[in-house]
DNA sequence: CGCAAACTTTACACCGTGTAAAGTTGACAG
DNA sequence: CTGTCAACTTTACACGGTGTAAAGTTTGCG
């Protein structure tokens, strides 16, 4: 059934929305990506049933590319803020990687539940990274007595959010090695016992 | 030219706008609002030249109804972080009246040039409130020597995004006064001297 | 009376998404 | 070399929301 060649297609499509995206905004059309991967933009429904599923399917194709499962597992090894550090790290630095889709996905939020759902499934995969990471640091004896685990989960994901990301690199230029920095100096503030 | 009755409908569709946003969300159509309002569709265009306009319009009717420069600056007799604390208390409490109409602004940011604008003009505005609160801190030799103005302003900025106040209260469920806590501990613990 | 402002009603152009279906192309199986 | 099947193209169209256009209605008022 000509699986190769059928998945030089996808892959161009995905590839193409991909770059859209980061270039052009979270306002690409279909018939953008089509024009971009060279084919007919019936030909992209062929593919994907809507928008909405073929951001999905981008994201899942970034995540791929970039090996997302093992850069986010790496700190693991890590103990205590060490490991929020690691963590820090890792998510940061895959953020600029997903911002594009990321971007167009929210985008659609308030009208897609299908986007809804696809983005609150991963911003769900992240806040267990978050918990993971405060996991550790009670484990270590290191978490500040003035949070649960919960509250202390949710203050970490809020901080780390893709939305503060954006403000602060984008909006207000923050270097992203600044970025990271003032994560982890802010993380460690109000989450590590002193 | 009957400038009262023209006020009575032309209020009737901002106030309808208004309940509309904070209820239904933000994809809250143009026929929506005309009919809670009582009037044709039609009729919002003779008062509004478009959606975008007639959001900016609300939230100036919103800041008209709540005296929202007094409640901001009501934070000017404070000193260090007293005034940092003042205007966490003051923009934290006010975010919930125009988060709505917010909502709706930030969804067209993307693809209306006019409605980016007019949420970048809110934004400039809440930054300088930013600004003052940190520029008491130096004066007060309150300040970390971690951060020169400017980054202190961005920082103090980003954690109090409406974004940030949407994920904690509305997400993860936190009580308003349980973000207002959170946020003058954070703000401490990341700007002002030990 | 007659004008004018505020509004209604009807109609339509525009855009982007998604559906439907008939036509083209090329590989490969018998 | 022929028939078939999958991948893709082309054309056409329905839908929903925004915004424009223009003719009609109501009401107050000089």
């Amino acid at each position: 059934m000509m699986s190769s060649e059928n998945q030089t297609t996808r892959e161009r499509i995905l590839t193409s929305c991909w770059h859209l995206l980061e270039a052009d905004g979270a306002d690409t059309r279909m018939s953008d990506i089509a024009k971009k991967a060279g084919v007919s933009r019936q030909a992209v429904y062929l593919h994907f049933p809507n928008r909405a599923e073929l951001l999905i399917a981008t994201t899942r194709h970034i995540d791929a590319k970039n090996n997302a499962d093992a850069r986010l597992e790496g700190s693991r090894a890590a103990k205590g803020a060490d490991r929020l550090d690691a963590f820090i790290d890792a998510w940061g630095n895959y953020i600029p990687e997903i911002y594009g889709v990321a971007r167009a996905l929210l985008a659609m939020y308030d009208t897609d539940p299908e986007a809804a759902a696809a983005w609150d499934e991963r911003m769900t995969a992240v806040r267990g990274g978050c918990d993971a990471a405060i996991q550790a640091l009670i484990e270590a004896g290191q978490l500040t007595d003035l949070f649960n685990r919960d509250r202390a989960t949710d203050a970490l994901w809020a901080l780390l959010s893709v939305r503060t990301w954006e403000q602060l690199t984008h909006t207000c230029g923050w270097p992203q090695s600044d970025y990271i920095a003032h994560m982890k100096r802010t993380a460690h503030a109000i989450l590590v016992k002193a």
